[in-house]
DNA sequence: GCCCCGTGTGTGGTCGGACCACAAACACTA
DNA sequence: TAGTGTTTGTGGTCCGACCACACACGGGGC
């Protein structure tokens, strides 16, 4: 035996049956005991490898009776990589600048992308939270609130669930921090109202086609804010040159 | 109390003294006995945390006595990420289309950077792998072994742990699927023959500071793998949105 | 004195059993 | 028939008991 930890076991016979097609998504998982009985480890191995999956995002748990109880096997990425970064930020992993570069490479090219695409373009949720960030009376932590579900709404906008689940992890990962950054800010409503402006003209570019403008755009709305705020720098590197297509 | 679960409290506990610093990478943690006395729960609730963690690539565990034993605080986040990846694409979460397009984004980015800074050019390691793939006697399991290690070997030059563990989380996401692909094939010398060409045109682009090329011919070393063996199609192409609900 | 080796001790790893709260399905009553 | 109480099985948690292991210690043997 390869593998001599019990948990371990356990988590390979879940990824097998995943891949063979035995267990798909929305499929329940055998019970905790059965599981047990039937690899030959105790119940407490089995749990720890549930758990580890209900981290990744892989299943949802539930006790009591019935078809919504027991662990269903639904595969929602991004709280596996929220928690994943989140915690690797924590232990020092990860450092803000490479979340921060990380996701200028990716929304760049995001942004780019949906500009370059005419299909893509019908982007009507970010336009619709534009216009809940206009409202005058929101707090700074609303304000970001909205402004995180933007930025998200643009990815999610692109139909990759890697990237989007990417972008929320990165988002979620520095969030405690972007929330400290707040009281460095010479004025909240001045930065506000850049962040509006910004935002209006990266939709504005996206819904002209002009990609080589929203990519100037966005890249400037996000290293200004962690400059602004010093919570990362040396972000930005050399100019972007357009894709060759 | 917010978090009912046990073994929350516990990852909370490790999550919040690891921002404080009262936890620091290369930090033993507390026994399992002692935190599951210190936190008022049950050790498996404790083993259940840590566990996560492990997966995670936050902590590495040895049991035993002495100052290898133990819980000890050791941020590598390219085997979580790998994990993460590879179940989400096992659970079908993740499909192989959008983790290349991921992968060509990031990548693409990548060798574009190295190539406009002087700085980042001198990309040893690459040049040594590029030799090694030059041996006309590799199996195409090792040449792809050699070609996954010269791949990586260029996002780390980045010196961007996001990138990097994103990347080979990526990468080992798909390993069976590019595996599977070599059967694929009209003729494996004739593809290595390219691959070879296109490594060496590549990392020639990055070392004579052209950007524009080394963007181009990743673009086409990447999309031609997978359109060859038909793993993914329209990877350069944005996927369709899904109608608004 | 120094070195070697058995033993002690504490660690994580695992197992099994015992409860609990919960939710659904069932059986029973009015 | 409608409503209600019970049964049943689930995950969630805790506890106690071992095991294998690796280091620390200490007692010979040189």
């Amino acid at each position: 035996m390869v593998e001599s930890r019990a948990w371990q076991v356990v988590l390979e016979r879940i990824e097998h049956d995943l891949l063979s097609g035995t267990l798909q998504p929305g499929d329940h998982l055998p019970g905790e005991r059965a599981l047990a009985a039937d690899l030959g480890v105790g119940r407490s191995s089995v749990r720890e490898a549930l758990r580890v999956l209900e981290v990744l995002g892989l299943i949802r748990t539930a006790s009591g009776s019935g078809p919504r109880s027991g662990a269903i096997i639904v595969a929602l990425p991004s709280g596996g990589m929220s928690a994943l970064m989140r915690l690797q930020v924590a232990a020092q992993g990860f450092s803000v600048e490479d979340i921060v570069q990380t996701r200028l490479i990716l929304e760049t090219e995001t942004v780019s992308r949906l500009a370059e695409n005419p299909d893509l373009r019908t982007i009507h949720t970010p336009r619709t939270l534009l216009g809940a960030m206009e409202s005058q009376n929101l707090s700074p932590e609303e304000f970001l609130t909205l402004d995180a579900q933007f930025h998200l709404s643009l990815t999610e906008a692109m139909g990759n669930h890697v990237l989007t689940a990417t972008m929320a992890g990165l988002r979620s990962s520095i969030e405690d921090y972007v929330r400290a950054g707040l009281p460095r800010l010479a004025s909240w409503p001045a930065t506000a109202t850049r962040l509006r402006h910004e935002h209006r003209a990266l939709a504005d570019a996206i819904g002209a086609g002009d990609a080589e403008r929203a990519r100037s755009v966005i890249h400037d709305h996000i290293t200004g804010y962690y400059l602004e705020t010093g919570l990362a720098e040396d972000v930005t590197a050399t100019p972007v040159p357009e894709p060759a297509s």
